[in-house]
DNA sequence: TTATTATTGTAAATTTTTTGCATTTTATCT
DNA sequence: AGATAAAATGCAAAAAATTTACAATAATAA
């Protein structure tokens, strides 16, 4: 496996500059820039869901039909977005894995057990405290996934 | 100032009473005690590593060969054990999921993306902030995950 | 353009997880 | 105790998820 260089501090980033990163990637690593990896990025960052590689697929099947592009591609892309960081994988109780787009806005995720419903967050002094013990191990932070657990107030009823 | 606490053998719940819990969560589900599932929660006890249910069941055939439990047993049991909560399961990077005791001290992941080290540690701040932002959203409380990716001292050399 | 090399889709191969079922074990009831 | 009903087990087969081999295709650089 190929060590892949990245450079993401941004946390919000438009599409084109999104794509940017994606190619700058490509190129300093020796890869290509192909029509179906565009299209997977474009999707990642389209969707507001969190994403297992199946219903990736399917969306890729039903948004460009012409392309075909198979489950293998689907895999191989999101290794490789996730090994440079560009997106998170998160694994949520019995479910299996789903990727995220790295890129977009960074939240924490609240969870209903219930329901399954994603509340999504962010709060300031929790990142900084994130910040202030990695540092204390000398541990460089590239990224971090918070999940809490438990039942929403619609389920409460 | 941040607590870390990498040490986990004392202030941890008893296994005697972690056992009761388990017998009493089978009994009000009319559901049976039964050796290889006390012999699937000690070895969760006793591990400190994070599990795979393929790592465990290799454990589990060494350490009771004599008990021949099949790896159904175990996916079974860890589902069950996730369902009620007692484990808990995180999925890192492209490595599969993974499986912990969820009643031993609580602690949050710090995780090495170049050697997949895990430290492990607990920040009273965080702790209250995430009851804290619940509270807001009127959520309860199960359980919460969080994992810091990064580089670790050492790898950064 | 051509040469080179990475990427793709397909299908097959692996790996992981779940299921069906006959048998065994557990808990409950005499 | 022993008998009974129900759940759990191990095994093997099945299903699902993921990876791989490979020939064909597409992208880059000269």
């Amino acid at each position: 496996m190929p060590t892949i260089n990245t450079d993401f501090n941004d946390k919000t980033i438009e599409y084109k500059q999104l794509l940017n990163d994606f190619k700058n990637l490509l190129k300093n690593n020796a890869l290509k820039f192909t029509i179906q990896r565009e299209v997977i990025l474009q999707t990642l960052y389209k969707s507001d869901e969190h994403l297992t590689p199946e219903s990736l697929h399917h969306l890729l099947q039903n948004n460009f039909p012409d392309l075909k592009i198979g489950i293998a591609t689907v895999y191989r892309t999101l290794t490789l977005l996730e090994d440079s960081q560009m997106v998170t994988s998160l694994s949520f109780g019995a479910q299996g894995k789903k990727y995220e787009l790295g890129a977009k806005e960074h939240h924490d995720h609240m969870i209903c057990t219930s329901c399954g419903d994603i509340t999504e967050f962010v709060d300031e002094e929790i990142e900084k405290r994130q910040d202030s013990i990695a540092a204390k191990l000398g541990f460089k932070i590239s990224d971090h996934s918070m999940q809490i657990y438990g039942i929403c107030k619609k389920c409460q009823k």
